[in-house]
DNA sequence: CGTTTCGTTGAGCGGGGTCAAACGACGTGG
DNA sequence: CCACGTCGTTTGACCCCGCTCAACGAAACG
């Protein structure tokens, strides 16, 4: 598999984290740790960065780009965990193997760190495990909203949700490119390709959003916003 | 609210862990830590312990009974994110404030521990820290392999999941009393009820399990365990 | 251009939901 | 001791939301 070849222009093995970070944890984690300096990496679209089983040497901080991570039955069938976007950590296990797959879902740099090291440097710096542990602890709040999500809400609040999610963390202007396809929404939804299609389609009928060519869509938050209702 | 009516009998604001402690989170959480000492306290069935939108000053150890943890929207519909067991914690966010409800699900005893105690002792003590991380972290990868189940599993499969589930926890003797109501189970699994109630009888049907009386079910472990494959 | 992948739409079906009734295990009071 | 009410569970009848299967349109790519 070729790294970096999909990718923008310039450098490849980039160096430092110029990337727009300004989401999730803050001003960047590990940033009152200057002995970790993450590696950088880049992912092609739709390129494997682990495989579930692999040994979970790494953790990983999305600069740019997108990733997935998601877990599959022997049949098949797909449940994807989470996406995660610029300055979203994913990657930790608590154990030695990794319990998902992780794919990048366009060009994607991320920052590589070492998980030994990092439990190093955590065993004996409570600052860091501390963050460390108020980031799992995050990770588990978005997990038990999703769970909600997936035993409790029809298609249709699913779809809203989940639009006004990706909106939000993409920065709440309220237009926004998906970076995902139809079944990467379908397989986190826990829905089918056609319904999330079908839905979509129900939702700009209903004027709660515009279609505006390709994987853009414009919302009307408002109305968007009363599809869900807590 | 009257706390420790129901209990069995016994000394009620009773002392020290005697509990048969051996699940989860190994030879007891803190266990590193003496100046971390809980506070005991019993709770009646179906008696709240904390409520969503409270404030989030203790975290919870489960000594004796049962706990469960939900989210509900607006509308009633209900989320049972998960079911504590002796040995296991719960109770801890990331905000200031609960996201959750608990109830015990019968006469329960816990430790009671003020977070905000166990947040500065984490500051200063590394290897706290490290444990509030790796507690975090499983109960993080419990809730993935719970959102797969919810996504992309049928009803036959969640509650047969749900069965080798209970009893792994409970000792793993295949035969055991269920802490909990059809309408809990339901809650959790993102089904109603009456389908609850049916898979189990399908499922006695088809020789997988035995009801003896009660609550109580024996599994055949083995046909369980080829339903759910995977 | 043809080919492939992604998205949309339609027709029909079925798993699981809804509504309703009856049953069994308890606990309470006559 | 039994009549009665309550609550949890089971079962039946019916229906609907979302899945399946299939065709077609629209980009992306060689």
């Amino acid at each position: 598999m070729s790294r970096e070849t999909v990718l923008p222009p310039a450098s490849r093995p980039f160096v430092g984290s110029r990337a727009p970070v300004t989401t999730a944890d803050g001003p960047g984690l590990f940033a009152a740790c200057p002995e970790l300096i993450g590696t950088p990496a880049a992912y092609d679209r739709e390129e494997e960065i682990f495989g579930e089983g692999e040994e979970a040497e790494s953790v990983y901080r999305v600069m740019q780009g997108a990733v997935r991570t998601h877990k599959v039955l022997s049949d098949g069938r797909r449940q994807i965990t989470g996406f995660h976007l610029p300055g979203d950590l994913f990657g930790f296990e608590p154990g030695e193997a990794h319990r998902h797959s992780a794919e990048a879902l366009s060009g994607t740099r991320v920052l590589i760190f070492k998980r030994r090291q990092v439990e190093r440097i955590a065993t004996h710096r409570a600052e860091v495990a501390c963050q460390l542990w108020s980031l799992a602890t995050r990770s588990l709040r978005q997990a038990q909203d999703h769970m909600l999500l997936l035993g409790r809400r029809s298609a249709l609040e699913r779809v809203a949700a989940f639009l006004l999610d990706v909106d939000l963390r993409l920065g709440g202007t309220g237009a926004f490119d998906l970076p995902m396809t139809r079944r990467d929404i379908a397989d986190y939804l826990g829905l089918t390709i056609e319904t999330v299609s079908r839905t979509i389609t129900q939702l700009e009928a209903e004027g709660a959003l515009l279609r505006t060519g390709g994987r853009k869509v414009s919302l009307r938050r408002g109305r968007m916003h009363r599809l869900v209702e807590d």
